[in-house]
This record gives structure tokens, sequence and C-alpha cells, in this order.
DNA sequence: TTTAATTCAGAATGTTCATTCTGTTTTAGT
DNA sequence: ACTAAAACAGAATGAACATTCTGAATTAAA
């Protein structure tokens, strides 16, 4: 809270007024991070255009977030998978609400690139799309432990590759 | 460190001069628990007959864990990975080791399940045992928000489905 | 058995941090 | 401009928790 006041130069008495606690605003703060990132990122999977490019340039973008700078590796989602969504129902709520949203989206964009004759015909894109959705996560996970961009990439690449 | 006192009946005392820190005990049981683990679900992937049924049973085990009770979700690699990894190099060591380390078991395994006409004769094994690596910590952060047991199980099937 | 070294249980210390409180300043309505 | 409500900065509170300290109990050596 600290910090937050610090960087957002809002007086405690504002944020506590106003989210009444940090379970509260953090609950609200997740939600707005999952729908920039929906924004952000797979909205264009929905497009009638979209293609196994599209896809994989939100890995890339994820690759290349991990293994850069010390900050930033991994994201909200993950962290709060991990430290909060077992004990707090609400939360684990959120999350699945947004990832499901996720594996929904992969999936579109894999049956518009089943359009173009970019993944065989027979995939079936539900499944291949929850699959990608825990290959984001499995691959923040490697890259919090410092595999190389190589390796990252080449999980991607087989993933995305048996699909053709 | 209160909650180890009570549960191991060791003192403070004992396990301050022993171990020196909270770190250091940390690391030590991160050691013991990966070595645990590897005897216990991976070894059998060295075996000559080893089959694609042995992977399948060590995913199942963990979805198993997962799906059951509240308690033990996850496991300490994860949230090692998520929670100290970044900024401890000595950790991320450790990690790496044994994260490469099961990588490799599962490329073992895959090769064993190529002579026996399970997989495709020009599956890559090694990028396959990392693919396999990732998915394990991408079902476990899935199984943390909830999802179903099916839903986990589907991503397994799909996963060792593209090894065929 | 006596002495010296270990080990014990639990109290004391010091730090971090969420939340509440207080007295002051700013804003909005008249 | 004057009053009442809202918002501020920062101090106070209280809890959690790692680590160290203390005096008592236990063990091992002589």
């Amino acid at each position: 809270m600290e910090d937050i006041v610090r960087e957002t130069g809002v007086s405690r008495y504002g944020i506590y007024g106003t989210f009444g606690n940090k379970r509260e605003l953090f609950e609200q703060a997740l939600e707005e991070y999952a729908e920039g990132m929906g924004k952000r990122s797979f909205l264009r999977l929905l497009e009638p255009d979209a293609s196994l490019d599209h896809i994989r340039t939100i890995f890339a973008e994820r690759v290349a977030d991990m293994s850069c700078c010390d900050e930033s590796k991994g994201c909200l989602f993950i962290h709060t998978a991990m430290e909060l969504a077992p004990q707090d129902e609400e939360l684990r709520g959120v999350l699945q609400k947004f990832m499901k949203r996720m594996g929904k989206a992969f999936a579109v964009g894999l049956e518009s690139a089943k359009a173009r004759g970019e993944v065989r015909p027979d995939l079936e894109v539900k499944a291949a799309g929850e699959l990608l959705t825990s290959t984001m996560f499995g691959l923040v996970v490697l890259g919090r432990t410092g595999f190389s961009r190589d390796v990252l990439d080449g999980i991607v690449e087989s993933t995305l590759a048996s699909f053709r």
C-alpha cells in the first residue's frame, strides 16, 4: 500500500475510502489488467483474417517480456493463480472468466487459421485453445527460472507445429 | 519458522544452528523435495520399457493432486519459480538443474515409446521433453484457478496425441 | 558424581506492513 | 466571503514474523 500511495500520488484516505481495503483494490486492478490485456493481445484473434501468425505473435510478445529486464516477469494472472486463487473464490472466478475467454479467443483464431488452410481440418480448436492457454502459463514458469529464449521459442513452435 | 518448529519438534536453536537461516533451510528442503519427486515419478521413464503410458501416469498423478483437497495444489518447484527464482540465482540454478533433468527424462521416455511405435518416428524428443515440462507447470496454474479435471486431462491428451 | 558443553523452550527484539486516527488544508455550495 | 463537507499528509496502532537472547535442563566426559 505504501508503494501504491507513493506511485499514484493518491492518499491512503482516498484509497481506503474508495476501495475499502487492499483486497478489493486488488480485485479491481486485476479486472482492469485482464480487460486491458484482452484488448491489447487477444482481440485481434477474433478478426476474420486471424492467422497462426497472430497466435505466434502473442506468444512472441510474452517470451520477449520474459527474456528481457528483471522486472515484469510473468503477469498478474499467473501470480494471482499461484498465490491467491485457491483460497479466494471470487478471485478464482475472475481468473476463470478471463482464462476461458483467452482459450475461446485462441479457438476462434485457430478456426480462422483452419479456413486459411494453416492448420489441419480435423483439429479440435476448443481443446487446442485450452492447450494454448496452459502453454502460455507454462512458458512463464520456465521463463522465471531462467530458461533461454531459444527453449521458450522452441516450445511455442513445437506446439504450433502440432496443429498442422 | 514458527510452523516448522512446531511440526518438526526441533527447537529454533537446533534449526538455526544447523541451517543458519530460513533461506538455507529452504534451499536444502527444495533439493530434497526435487530428489524425492525425481525418484518417485521420473526414474521410471529411464527404464528401457518406458511407454507413453508412463508419461500419462505422471500427468494423471499431478492432475489428481490438483483436483482433490484444497491442500497441496501445485508443487514446491512452481512456487519457488514464481516467487523466488528471478531474484535468487542459486535457487534458480537448483530449479534449472531439476527441470532440465525432468525434460531429459521425458525425452528418454519418448525415445523408448518411439521404439515401441507409440510415437511417430520423426518426433524430436528433446523439444518434446521441454514441451512436456512446460505443460506440467501450465496444468498446475490452471488447476489452481479451479479448472475441472476434464479440462486438465484434455490438455494432457491433446499434447500426447500430437506426438503420434 | 561433578563439570563443561549442548540443547532446550520460550521471551525479547526489531522490522515490515495494513489499517486507522488526527489535525490541517482544500473544495463546493450559498 | 463563510460554512460544511471532503481530502490530505503523516503519525499511531497492532499484528505477523525472522532472528537473537536467556536461563534452565540434559547429556557426555572425567
